[in-house]
DNA sequence: GTTAAATGGTTCGGAACCGAAACGAACCCG
DNA sequence: CGGGTTCGTTTCGGTTCCGAACCATTTAAC
């Protein structure tokens, strides 16, 4: 486990970082729209629109809106689910997880360059 | 300084944060919004208009409609330079501070929550 | 078989945001 | 002075996002 963090570090590490993914744009994602990213690529699949929406706190056109977004982007995709054809699955794609990859990179490099 | 983040860790922490912002929707900035207040208080002083869209990378109006949202909300506000009347020198404020500082707290949560 | 519930999507008016361009105020310098 | 420059703001047309309400499809209950 990594050792403990200053407030002043943590905050230094989120301005970095934050920066970074508004200077490189990758298609610049809005907050929820990255939560639902992250969440749908580290937390255990199934993952349904309302199971999303339940997770992050917001309604059901949000999810929607933001795999309309994402999903143009290729950042994941849905597939109905066969045995219950009302439920929605959203699934992880290779350019979704290169992006996600990324994303970690950056983290873990400006976390390693923190000032001591 | 902390020691080593190893990617996973990194993700699952810009995750678990960036679901609290979500969630509890201190109302919700943007990815550049955030970028300018973090800029602004970490940073030092003075900070003008045209230095954060250089060191954003984004265009001056986005600084400006930045300044006029968060001022709005009392996360930082506007003084003429006086020996300069054509800057605009961005300040803090207390209620910004605060913003501020509960989101590092919230990261160093969540960092020292984090899964070995 | 019919009603009720659950799920995801869509529509609606309103709000926020975007970049490019035009603008006014303030400064500079000859 | 008077042109040119710098600075922040505003305007413009267009896009995206928002929550509330409503709709269509599918499943479950009885």
């Amino acid at each position: 486990m990594p050792t403990e963090l200053r407030p002043s570090q943590a905050l230094q590490l989120w301005h970095d970082v934050t920066l970074d993914l508004v200077r490189d744009e990758e298609p610049d994602l809005t907050s929820r729209q990255l939560s639902v990213l992250l969440t749908v690529y580290l937390e255990p699949p199934p993952h349904t629109v309302r199971g999303l929406a339940v997770k992050l706190g917001v309604t059901k056109p949000v999810i929607t809106r933001a795999l309309d977004t994402m999903g143009r982007l290729g950042l994941l995709k849905r597939r109905r689910d066969e045995s219950d054809r009302r439920n929605v699955l959203v699934q992880r794609t290779l350019e979704g997880a290169l992006a996600v990859g990324r994303l970690g990179d950056v983290v873990v490099a400006r976390h390693r360059d923190l000032r001591p």
